[in-house]
DNA sequence: TGCATTCATTGATTTGAGTCAAAAAACGCA
DNA sequence: TGCGTTTTTTGACTCAAATCAATGAATGCA
């Protein structure tokens, strides 16, 4: 019990990072993919003064599960996790947020999901009250911002599909193969960059993202990279050596 | 153009379709809790120019994974499901939609998942495009859409951490309680009747929600029956005895 | 009313993934 | 460079849920 206030203190103190002014969304490199892709000069200025950037590093979370949160965000860089957990510590990490994509629950008191960075993060960081009313007056903002939770919207169904029906080697399949793409779009389009990729995450994370255990995930990689199907120079990175093979798996 | 089109779509997938002219928004039941709620009269007027309602019988889809969707919908009376499948056949139900949620992907051109009756349902239909177009200029409608997608996708992220992580019993118990809520805002709010509902479907797709076969959902239905935690009058009905019991199981 | 069909239950058995436990490898830091 | 820590891998074993196979109930229709 006594843990579990102490937890909550340290996760409060967590929120104290580097706020930094926001500086011209001019120069921002996900400008043209954010919600704020729309906005004309003077709109950006706007938002420009209810938000700021700043920075949160690896393992540090922005909010939790049931409780209130009073901010939204767009990634500007880094991947973050969004995370639903059981009373006993069961997770599922039922979202990834990647440079551009949005965080929070405009219009909503309570966030339905922990969200927590994977990588060291920068952010632009919006009061959500302040973020609503700005919405509600910027339809092409609410337009942008539709379309991008459709898309999420349709993302997670799939992956409803992976978590309800696939067996531990097509999740594993599939989720390399989405990963490959996910993360070559960060990088060079080149055929062998995309086939090489560093994920942002351990095994126990993906064991999380694919409701499997460490040890279920860590055999399969092991199986693939016997089978000459993958390679794994180091725990973070993986080589596609056989995409043909890691298709008819997923 | 695009009539003509969805009506030629309609007859090659022999849906049988009752098309009826519009009746009077003014008269419908679920009006105020969809997503034309907060338009006036003339916007209603104008939005009932570019969608017919329509019956689909039980069983029946709208659209299908995969393929090409001109049409959008809001659901006026009965249930339907979005299924997503492996070409093996497993197939995942992803979503369920009541009386004033919308169907259908704007500003996209491919469904995500096929969209199937459950019982007979009555539809507002709406071709793509001419929805698109609308929405795109009344932003207090596009308000409406963007909260409930919001609103859908914090539920399907609570489902994925069900579809991961949960054992069959408390995948079960999590699911009678939840359909007990959801069936109950369509009865009477009084307790005695919300512990006894009318599940729409059967057990293959009790099994197709939960990620579970059909023989695991109907043992784990006789074990709560036997210890005396619900009773099933027919099997369609539900009658929960021990609510905490129940909850205790989620 | 009876028959056929679909749907649900029950039982026996298998199996894929989880659990428990230990060893090995990688990493950070003094 | 070496040491302690964390992460990953590997092995032995267990168990929950899937599979396979009948049987039993409900439902609709001729």
């Amino acid at each position: 019990m006594a843990d579990e206030l102490h937890r909550l203190q340290l996760r409060r103190l967590n929120i104290a990072s580097n706020v930094i002014d926001m500086n011209q969304c001019s120069v921002c490199l996900i400008r043209n993919r954010a919600i704020c892709a729309d906005l004309d000069a003077s709109e950006l200025d706007a938002l420009n003064k209810i938000g700021h950037q700043q920075q949160i590093e690896s393992g540090r979370s922005l909010m939790w599960e049931g409780e209130d949160a009073h901010l939204v965000a767009n990634v500007v860089e880094g991947v973050m996790k969004l995370t639903s957990s059981l009373e006993d510590g069961r997770e599922q990490i039922v979202g990834l947020v990647y440079p551009s994509d949005f965080i929070g629950r405009p219009y909503g008191t309570t966030s339905a999901q922990t969200v927590t960075a994977i990588t060291d993060t920068k952010l632009c960081v919006f009061p959500r009250a302040a973020f609503d009313d700005f919405a509600k007056s910027h339809p092409r903002l609410e337009h942008k911002l539709l379309d991008k939770t459709l898309s999420e919207l349709d993302r997670a169904r799939q992956w409803m599909l992976l978590l309800g029906r696939k067996s531990a080697s097509e999740k594993i399949a599939s989720f390399l193969l989405e990963m490959s793409e996910r993360l070559a779009e960060q990088g060079c389009a080149d055929v062998a960059v995309t086939s090489s990729f560093k994920l942002p995450f351990g095994r126990q994370q993906v064991a999380d993202i694919l409701g499997l255990t460490i040890e279920t995930v860590s055999r399969q990689f092991t199986r693939l990279k016997k089978q000459g199907i993958i390679d794994l120079p180091d725990r973070r990175t993986v080589v596609i050596l056989d995409r043909g093979a890691l298709a008819l798996e997923a």
